[in-house]
DNA sequence: TCACGGAATATTTTT
DNA sequence: TATTCCGTGA
């Protein structure tokens, strides 16, 4: 009741702002639109219930990334004290992790499972596909890449792996047999060999909560106030958790947007938000209608295409930003048009004053933007580009932890054989020898030592194991000592090796903050260092080179510019041709260029080339997005690249 | 059995 | 672009 904050809520905040964080008990949803103050709305709130008394550790926020539990805390903790640092913040795959190994022996787990990052995932389903499909079987047969998305989808959908083949993959129904069958033992030795693959997290954790009632409410107790951002990418598991956690006091605030759901491949189920009133009895609704970031023509532009959306919940954005200049859909006769008509663009904004770390480039797949990347390097501006699977890639971090896993767990068969292929004359038939030798002297890693007709090429290694595993050393010494071996063959392996030594000392820095190996082990896989030159750039801070930036829509949610190019707006591209087969997908092609655009704040423009020559489907493909097409004139200005039209 | 080079192939991404 | 897969020669 009215005690006197310290804070300044209510001016600090708009009346439906001010309302959800003044909100006390019970269940809360927040429509939050784009660019409404939506991480303003959770922090302010975390701050106003701690300030109350509240006890910090009674507040759980679930968030989909580490970054943004951080971000949220650390700005909790600038408007209040550092009290809230100790709110219970993280990733559903964190906090399911913590759980699961205080609780592993309700569902007969070892406390002491590892964690598989994609990566070693992957590297596991390659192994059982070489031993269970012949190698001819060639390209009629998905990669290992592929097969683990599928893998993940059948988790994640909760759907057979069959419909999801039938859906997401029609060309490889032929082979639905061997992919089964690859699924069942990649299943079967990831228990063996006790593995958790991040979807078992959840999975995992989700049994315990449903299974086991006593530990259900006693975890319940003792987060009394749940807060849940980006609801809309939920997943139904993920939704079952947030529901189970809950039960016992019902304090739970979801925040997100259904315009925003973009990750329905995942298993994001955006009707979560439609449906969470119905599972919470008397949901109060506020809907976060105000937008700070984009100029009026641009938000009328991005509530058109939103509002044509099939299911929603109504909301129409408003602002308060005059001028402005309507966005335009622009044509252009080829890709590399295209190209050199955005490069132009980016040069003209760029003489009038704008820094180029204002401007984006947005597009629906990574490939989209190889040929604007070879344009840019011609002008000589410099870029950064965002997406894509590059900083789990890392081969080099990945060698390092590989020496490690052995020693935490010296049967995992996929860290051996790649710590011994990268010794010379060991390929894939010496390792699997040598890995069944080792499990036969069953002496941990130092085993190695112990194999008789021993390759020579093996000692350095093998002194180097029996050395860790013998004297009890700090995990950054173990690093150390791994490094020094490990120096001569990055040196030899990539030309890149200093930048990558780098890279390699970070880690050991890194390393210094613990003392248990597991722990850093599991941290790893669920919080890989961020180390690369790209990951520089972090969220909502301007890059410090200054250079534009290239991103995918899906990697470029939440983050804003003065002017936004979104090109591949072609029919084909973007919607995708994999989407344009039923309407569930093509609506959410709709929702992410909603994203997209709603990224802008000053100029927004469309791009699309013609005569686009589709390999998959063999067409050529030359319409514009319709989405965007079939906008009126007074909102979107049509124009072309080519003033004569010379097309053909 | 390994290493290397060329060809084919590619949604989207977080954990 | 960059990664993965396959065929070839040592």
């Amino acid at each position: 009741m009215p005690e006197t904050y310290q804070i300044d809520y209510e001016n600090s905040l708009n009346p439906a702002q001010l309302e959800a964080v003044m909100f006390d008990s019970g269940p809360l949803l927040v429509i939050a639109g784009a660019g409404s103050g939506k991480t303003r709305t959770l922090t302010y709130r975390v701050a106003r219930l701690v300030e109350q008394g509240v006890a910090p550790y009674e507040i759980l926020l679930l968030t989909f990334t580490r970054k943004a539990a951080f971000e949220m805390q650390q700005r909790a903790t600038m408007l209040l004290d550092a009290r809230c640092q100790k709110v219970t913040g993280g990733t559903f795959h964190g906090f399911a992790n913590i759980m699961l190994r205080r609780y592993a022996e309700h569902l007969g787990l070892k406390p002491g499972f590892a964690i598989l990052d994609r990566g070693d995932a992957e590297g596991l389903i390659s192994m059982i596909r070489k031993e269970l499909v012949p190698p001819g079987t060639g390209s009629g047969f998905p990669r290992k890449g592929t097969l683990a998305n599928i893998f993940s989808r059948v988790v994640n959908r909760v759907e057979d792996l069959e419909d999801i083949l039938y859906d997401d993959y029609p060309h490889f129904i032929s082979v639905l047999d061997e992919i089964v069958a690859i699924n069942k033992t990649y299943q079967q030795r990831k228990m063996e060999h006790n593995f958790l693959d991040y979807d078992d997290l959840l999975v995992f954790f989700h049994a315990l909560l449903k299974n086991h009632p006593e530990v259900r409410q006693h975890i319940s107790a003792s987060y009394r106030y749940v807060m849940v951002d980006e609801y809309q990418d939920t997943n139904l598991i993920q939704a079952e958790i947030v529901a189970l956690i809950a039960n016992q006091d019902n304090n739970v605030m979801v925040v997100g947007d259904d315009a925003q759901s973009i990750y329905a491949f995942r298993g994001a189920q955006f009707k979560n938000i439609m449906k969470f009133p119905e599972v919470f009895a008397d949901t109060r609704i506020i809907r976060l209608e105000e937008n700070y970031r984009s100029v009026q023509p641009i938000l009328t532009l991005t509530n058109a295409i939103i509002e044509r959306a099939k299911e929603k919940f109504t909301k129409t954005l408003f602002t308060n930003r005059e001028g402005g200049q309507p966005p335009a859909l622009v044509r252009a006769r080829s890709e590399n048009s295209q190209s050199r008509f955005v490069v132009e663009k980016i040069l003209e904004f760029h003489n009038q004053g704008l820094a180029l770390d204002e401007m984006a480039v947005l597009f629906r797949s990574g490939f989209h933007s190889f040929d604007l990347e070879i344009e840019l390097g011609k002008q000589g501006i410099s870029f950064i580009k965002v997406g894509g699977f590059k900083f789990m890639e890392s081969a080099h971090i990945k060698d390092i932890l590989a020496h490690l896993r052995v020693l935490d767990n010296p049967s995992d068969r996929v860290s051996w054989y790649r710590i011994l292929t990268l010794l010379k004359k060991i390929g894939p038939k010496s390792a699997e020898k040598l890995y069944s030798a080792i499990q036969t002297i069953n002496e941990g890693a130092a085993g190695l030592l112990a194999i008789k007709p021993k390759p020579v090429q093996t000692k350095p290694l093998a002194a180097l194991l029996f050395d860790l595993n013998s004297q009890s050393k700090t995990v950054a010494a173990m690093g150390e000592a791994i490094l020094e071996y490990y120096a001569p063959i990055l040196r030899e392996a990539y030309d890149d090796h200093p930048r990558r030594m780098k890279d390699l000392e970070q880690l050991v820095t890194i390393m210094d903050r613990y003392n248990e190996l597991p722990d850093f082990l599991a941290d790893m896989a669920l919080e890989p260092p961020n180390t690369s030159r790209d990951n520089t750039f972090t969220e909502g801070s301007h890059n410090p080179e200054n250079r534009l930036v290239l991103s995918t829509i899906h990697s470029a949610k939440g983050l804003e510019w003065k002017t936004v190019f979104i090109i591949f707006a072609l029919e084909g591209r973007f919607p995708s041709m994999q989407s344009m087969r039923d309407d569930e997908n093509i609506e959410e092609e709709r929702r992410l260029m909603y994203v997209a655009a709603t990224r802008a704040k000053d100029s927004l423009f469309f791009v699309y080339p013609t005569h686009i020559y589709d390999r998959a489907s063999g067409q050529i493909l030359f319409e514009p997005a319709n989405f965007i097409d079939s906008l009126p004139d007074d909102i979107l200005v049509k124009e072309s690249t080519e003033t004569t039209e010379d097309w053909w």
